[in-house]
DNA sequence: GTCTATATTCCGATAGAC
DNA sequence: GTCTATCGGAATATAGAC
């Protein structure tokens, strides 16, 4: 008799010094904004040499492209989650948008900051991104006026969690307050409209 | 008798070069990002060399204080459009985050670009801005709550119309339009609570 | 007040040792 | 796979002529 103890998958491990890599890159670009984060800072940052860290992205570029895949990655995760959530699509939402902690909100942020340089790759992922959120909202609420509006809110909480965010909080100001007020009066208007005719 | 044809007024006009190199500053800042807004890239899209920049500006740092200088004086003169807005201050709100057009939102957007390297000042005028928005909107609806989620909107229709703009545009995705069907929505909830005490 | 020329520092990338 | 050393170019800022 054969028991498989282990199983030994042919699939390497991708090597640790390449996502540390990745990781010091997203955190300086969230922490410090795109002008300082050069490839020595991205090095120094993560424990290794510039030789080191050009081995395994050539370029400056190549870096931005490794952390773009990340954010597909995570973001095609997160979408799946969104679509069975028990809470309900548009909670889990406005939820998850009020927060800016999980590895999707950290390495969404740090890719907003490559955004501006009118960088196409960036404004094509996160244009995607967006794209995705918003049908599973209109399939949800059923009104499009009602979805953009979900998703306008959702953009004002990540906007104030992660550009204009860093000021004094009180226990009010918590990201779970922020969002259960915001989603009750959501789930209020919904609640005024239901049985209307979408777009009425 | 005397009359007097012009006021001869003792404050000189300010220097045109200034304001052409903080237009310049502004301009690039919006369209190709902090990174590539360089000290020559300024001097040459305003029309003057490095070292005519530099005598008005004695830094990089003294470039970012004209600016934010620029957007604290637009800035209160919005708020105190905002307060006499014949539409009402919510819609006057809602309307103009739509847009991304008026002298105060290209400075402002100009601004947020350098709010990613935890630019202390920058932060705090930011701060500043988004407190007096709030202060007439509460105000103006009553409800915190109701004021907090129409600010949200208004960061949202911003992080549309600027970060995330740029994408294919039909016709009824105008600013005008967005503003107006996001618009009916808010009032109706305002309507729908009209009556019930503040936080129910 | 605006210019040219230059000093200095730093960035991205390459070459090649280990 | 990771390192050190170094090149070419660009960025900020200074000095001084006009």
């Amino acid at each position: 008799m054969v028991v498989i103890l282990a199983t030994v998958v042919p699939v390497p491990p991708p090597p640790a010094a390449r996502d540390k890599v990745l990781d010091a890159f997203q955190q300086l670009l969230i922490e410090h904004g795109e002008r300082e984060t050069t490839l020595d800072a991205v090095a120094r940052a993560a424990g290794v040499s510039k030789g080191g860290l050009i081995y395994h992205f050539n370029s400056r570029e190549a870096l931005i492209d490794g952390l773009l895949g990340r954010l597909t990655a995570l973001a095609n995760a997160d979408l799946d989650q969104m679509r069975v959530a028990p809470e309900g699509q548009v909670a889990y939402y406005i939820r998850t948008s009020a927060r800016a902690d999980s590895p999707l909100d950290l390495v969404l942020i740090a890719a907003t900051r490559l955004l501006q340089r009118s960088h196409s790759r960036t404004r094509e992922v996160l244009a995607a991104l967006h794209d995705g959120w918003y049908r599973v909202l209109v399939e949800a609420v059923g009104d499009p006026a009602v979805a953009r509006l979900v998703m306008l809110v959702g953009d004002g909480l990540y906007y104030a969690a992660t550009l204009a965010g860093g000021g004094p909080q009180d226990a009010s100001d918590q990201p779970e307050h922020r969002a259960t007020d915001v989603l009750g009066l959501i789930q209020e208007l919904i609640h005024a409209r239901s049985g209307r005719p979408p777009g009425s």
